[in-house]
DNA sequence: AATTACTCTACTGTTTCAATAGAGTATAAA
DNA sequence: TTTATACTCTATTGAAACAGTAGAGTAATT
């Protein structure tokens, strides 16, 4: 499952999406149309703006905007910056990959199945965009 | 990412189901060859016989074994069992539903993402048995 | 200068994770 | 029927991650 991190970082792009190419927009404006701790929200755009998805700027009429179009910004690329790692363990993860101690990843069945999973997930994520995260209506 | 305790719990299965067939397995000798603490192992494997995968038998010549044809437990049903939900989100789980305080579902754009995201993962998952968690070699 | 709004570090309480402890119960064989 | 074996069950613990908060600082605008 994803954090909650995660899930109000998505939110805040999805909104931001929405509202491509109007200007900065308010932290404060976001937290309260997406229902998001305002004082968490910072610390999310922040760090997204740190990876290079958003920017901001400073001062009266600042706010943050995203710094490309928003089909531009895969889904996977916001996840692993926010959440970490997509797959479900660390030895079939293609940004986050640490070596399996205690078993033998050429033989293992278990990693397998992982690959086949991550790589579903992966298809999805890597092809969908912040753009989809705009809501209906 | 899958808990460690997943991972041991799917290890554990996928090392019965090379048994399987031939008596209860120790949970001594499951703990050694894949390296998981026995009484960690100990735990999930009685979560496991709870909810109907594993059957087990005591004293002498006791020791677990599957309840079922290792090609009927779909990895799904074993992950659910140790894990709880495969979907990224509550108010995307078919089997861990929760509503979503906070956001209109029928109009969210995140929730359809998550939604494909979850039947790509589920057409893996619930294809795989633990039968495929068996060990090359 | 005053106001606005993002920046940055640190902190805190809660929950989950990973693992362990130890007493108890059932089974089988001697 | 005793003994050894092996699963059963509840509780506990330390560490880490999660979710959220606090507050002082910096930059930009008017």
């Amino acid at each position: 499952m994803l954090s909650k991190k995660t899930q109000y970082g998505l939110k805040a792009l999805g909104y931001l999406a929405a509202n491509f190419g109007e200007g900065p927009v308010l932290i404060s404006e976001i937290a309260k149309k997406k229902k998001i701790p305002i004082k968490f929200l910072e610390n999310i755009l922040l760090q997204l703006k740190t990876n290079g998805i958003l920017q901001s700027k400073k001062g009266k009429g600042g706010g943050y905007f995203l710094a490309d179009n928003p089909k531009k910004t895969t889904l996977a690329a916001a996840m692993r910056i926010i959440e970490g790692p997509i797959a479900l363990l660390p030895c079939v993860s293609l940004n986050f990959y640490e070596k399996c101690k205690d078993c033998d990843e050429k033989t293992c069945g278990l990693k397998k199945v992982m690959i086949s999973t991550r790589d579903a997930t992966l298809k999805i994520l890597e092809k969908k965009t912040i753009a989809d995260l705009i809501d209906a209506i």
